[in-house]
DNA sequence: AATAGTTTTTCATACAATGAAAAATGATGG
DNA sequence: CCATCATTTTTCATTGTATGAAAAACTATT
C-alpha cells in the first residue's frame, strides 16, 4: 500500500495562536460536512494524520455527540450536537432577527421563496430560507449551505458592495466556472455588472446558476453602513418573467431591505440611487455611495 | 485497576482516548450554543482556563469560522461554520430523508406543524420541524432544541421504548420538574403511563409542556427493529380538542409513522418483540385507538 | 491623564498529543 | 472451520506543543 502521498504540509498557515489539535478537528468535521460517511481509515487517509491521532480525535467528538456512528459498520457522520449548534448561532444572530418578520411579509406577499445570506470568502451562505407558497420547491438553496457569488442574485449584491479590488483579484484567480448560457464568464463582464448593480440598488439573476430560476436580491446595511447581509425573492421563471418588468417584486424586496436595515440601526442618508463619484472605493459604505 | 491515578478532577471523565484540547474546544462551543454573546474573560472563567489558552482555542475556532467576534465590542458568539455543519448532518440523516415527504403530507393533511425527533441522554432532540399551514405559531420547538422526554408527546414515545430500568434510574435521579398542572410529576405515574403507550403504539400530550399544546406522536422503526426516532403532530388545544377523539389525527399519524418505518427497512410482521415485558404487539397498530 | 479592566504576546516547562507498531477485532473466502 | 487480509483499538516512548503565569499592549472610564 502506497504510504499516504498526500503532502502533509499541508498545515501551511496555521497561524501563531491556533492549536493544532483543534485545527486538525475543525478539519475533520468540515471534512464530514459534505454529509457523506467514512471510515476511521478513509478519513485519516484524506485528513493525513496517523489512524491512531485520527482515531482519538473522532472519539473526542463522539462523545460529545459532534459524529456518530453508523450502527456496527464503523461509518463516522455529523451527530446531533451539530444541530444544536445551528440553533444556537441563529438565535444568537441580529441580522436574522431583524429579518425575520420582513422575511416572512415579503414570502406571504409574493408567495415565493425568499433567502437571507451573507457573504464568506467570496461566496454566497445562506442563513435563511423561506419556502415559497405556490406549489413545487425546485431551489437547490439550503440553509448553511453555500453557493459562488458570481452567478447569484444575493452573491452580486453582496460582492456589489465589497471591496472591487479584492472581488477582481479573487475571481481573476479561481475564475469563473459557467454554470448555465446565462452565467457571467468574464471577469470583466462581471466588475462592470457589479457596478451597475451598486447603481441600481439591487440585482437580478436571470437563470445564472439555475436555468430556470429568476431572483431578485437587495443589500442589508447595518448601524455603521457597511453591507450585512443581502435577502432576495426567487423563483420559476414562469412566474417571474419578464423580470425587469416585475417592479413589484423589486420594489418590495427594496423596501424590506430598507426596513431590515433600519432594524439593524442604519440611517438612510440618503437613497442608493447616487452617481459613482465616490471617496472611498473600499467598503461599501452607503454613505460613501452617493 | 488502571493506573490512572491522575486527577482528572476538573476535566471529569475525560475517557481514555480523548484529547484534552478537543474537549475542552467543544465545551467551549456548548458553552457558546444558548446564542448569547461573551467576552473573553467571561468565557474563561465559566470555563475554568486560564485567559490565554481560552484565547488560543478562540483565535482557532474564528479562523474556522466556528466562532465570529461581534465587531470591535471584543464578544464571541458562534459562527458560519456552525450553520454548515447542520446543513450536513441534515443531509447525511437517513431519518430525516426518509421521513421528510411523509411529514410534509401529514402536515398538509392536518394543517397543523409536525415535528421529527430523537431521543439523547432522556431528552427530546427535535430534527424537524413544519410549521402549521394555519395561522400563528406558539410552538417553542426548534430544530436541533432540546426538550424534557417526560412531559412531550414525542419524548413519551421515545421513553416507552427505551429500557424502563433505565429510564427510571434516570428520573428517580433528576426529578420530574412540572411545567404545567398536567405534568405528570411522580416517576411511578411516568413508568404506568409509558406502558400504556407502549400498549397503544402513540402518545398523547394534553399539555403537559406548554398549557395550551396538544400532540399525538407515534415511534418510527429501523431495519432492525429499534425505536430511532418519533414524529409528532402538534398544535393548539382549541383545534385539536378532544384529542382522543381526533382519531383522523392518530391515524394519519401512525400511518405516517409506519411508511417512515418501512422506508427504513421495518419489517411490518411483529417478530421482534422485546423479551421483557412482552405485552401485545407494541408496533404501530392501530387497535388501541379511541 | 491616570486607573482599571481587558485582550494579546512572550516564555519556560511539563506533560499531553503524537506516530509507530503491536494487539484485537472483524470480514472474506477457500 | 481455519487462514488471510483489512480495519480498528490499544500500548508505548518520545518530542513538541499546549499550557498557565506573567508581562505587554490595548480600551474604556473617570
Amino acid at each position: 500500500m502506497p504510504k499516504s502521498k498526500s503532502s502533509e504540509s499541508q498545515d501551511q498557515a496555521t497561524s501563531r495562536y491556533s492549536i493544532r489539535a483543534v485545527e486538525r478537528t475543525l478539519r475533520l468535521l468540515s471534512m464530514l460536512s459534505d454529509g457523506k460517511r467514512r471510515t476511521l481509515t478513509e478519513l485519516s487517509e484524506a485528513i493525513g494524520l496517523s489512524s491512531s491521532t485520527t482515531f482519538r480525535i473522532l472519539v473526542t467528538l463522539e462523545r460529545n455527540r459532534y459524529v456518530e456512528r453508523d450502527g456496527q459498520s464503523g461509518y463516522y457522520q455529523l451527530g446531533l450536537a451539530c444541530l444544536e449548534l445551528a440553533q444556537a448561532y441563529h438565535i444568537g444572530s441580529d441580522i436574522r432577527q431583524a429579518a425575520l418578520p420582513e422575511l416572512e411579509k415579503l414570502r406571504d406577499e409574493t408567495k415565493e421563496t425568499v433567502h437571507l445570506a451573507v457573504l464568506d470568502k467570496m461566496e454566497v451562505v445562506y442563513i435563511e430560507k423561506l419556502s415559497g407558497l405556490c406549489a413545487v420547491q425546485v431551489m437547490s438553496s439550503r440553509v448553511g449551505g453555500r453557493l459562488p457569488a458570481y452567478c447569484t442574485g444575493l452573491g452580486k449584491v453582496l460582492l456589489a458592495y465589497s471591496d472591487p479590488q479584492r472581488v477582481r483579484a479573487h475571481f481573476e484567480q479561481t475564475g469563473l466556472v459557467p454554470y448555465t448560457a446565462a452565467t457571467i464568464q468574464k471577469v470583466d463582464d462581471l466588475m462592470a455588472h457589479l457596478e451597475e448593480v451598486r447603481r441600481q440598488g439591487y440585482a437580478l439573476d436571470r437563470g445564472e446558476h439555475e436555468a430556470e430560476v429568476r431572483c431578485v436580491a437587495a443589500p442589508v446595511f447595518d448601524g455603521t453602513g457597511e453591507v450585512v447581509a443581502a435577502i432576495s425573492v426567487a423563483g420559476p421563471a414562469g412566474r417571474m418573467e419578464p423580470l425587469a418588468s416585475r417592479t413589484d417584486i423589486i420594489e418590495r424586496t427594496l423596501s424590506a431591505a430598507r426596513t431590515i436595515s433600519s432594524r439593524l440601526g442604519h440611517r438612510e442618508v440618503r437613497q442608493e440611487v447616487h452617481p459613482y463619484s465616490s471617496q472611498d472605493g473600499h467598503k461599501g459604505r452607503s454613505s460613501g455611495l452617493g
